[in-house]
DNA sequence: AGTCCTAGATGCATACTGCATCTAGGAGAA
DNA sequence: TTCTCCTAGATGCAGTATGCATCTAGGACT
């Protein structure tokens, strides 16, 4: 989702643009998937566009859910980040242990 | 795996720190396979601690490997941070559409 | 004896993924 | 013209992963 934030694009692009931008290769067959469930859930919108020569393509386009569903895991994203990195350079061993008894 | 960095733990320790942590409830189901599978793999090592009363515990620890899978772990997720950024707040609108000849 | 908590494991149905394959339009070469 | 290749999207299938519920079992407290 983050590559369609400003950039309206297709599925066959999206997939360029994620192995070009270094990304686990997401597989094709992943991308148009999830491309479908994200607008059935409402987050993209999606036209046919034959403007162009070849074949028709469908153009995705995020939609204001969409967009703030994004913002939103981003937000996540960093707290978990944080969270996880105050785990790693926790400096406690062993904390807490051996309070069983009640 | 993190959250294994310098302390030790047991499956079920591990699951109350995930929930305390705020992190999206992990099943505990979930947890314990996979730490059977990080074991299978080498990157955590575990044995049996009868030490204090109550069933017994499986005690896992992080092994060199996992170590140093965590930390490429770490690297490689700021580096996707930083790419979902980047794409995120890019300011180019559908770069180099139209360039479907050769 | 009965209940509750800790600790770990597993069965099952569903969901997701990678891989391969399929349709189809069109460009360029032979 | 025919053959091949590239773009574009979709789908079947097998393997894997997940959430949820359930099960075993030790021990404490009532």
């Amino acid at each position: 989702m983050a590559f369609l934030k400003n950039w309206d694009a297709y599925g066959y692009q999206l997939t360029q643009r994620l192995s070009e931008a270094g990304l686990p290769e997401f597989d094709s067959g992943t991308v148009y998937r999830t491309l479908r469930q994200l607008e059935h859930t409402g987050l993209v919108s999606s036209s046919w566009d034959t403007s162009e020569s070849g074949p028709a393509r469908r153009m995705y386009r995020l939609t204001a859910a969409g967009d703030l569903f994004l913002t939103r895991w981003m937000e996540a994203l960093q707290h978990y980040q944080k969270v996880i990195e105050k785990a790693v350079s926790g400096t406690e061993v062993n904390p807490g242990r051996a309070r069983r008894r009640r």
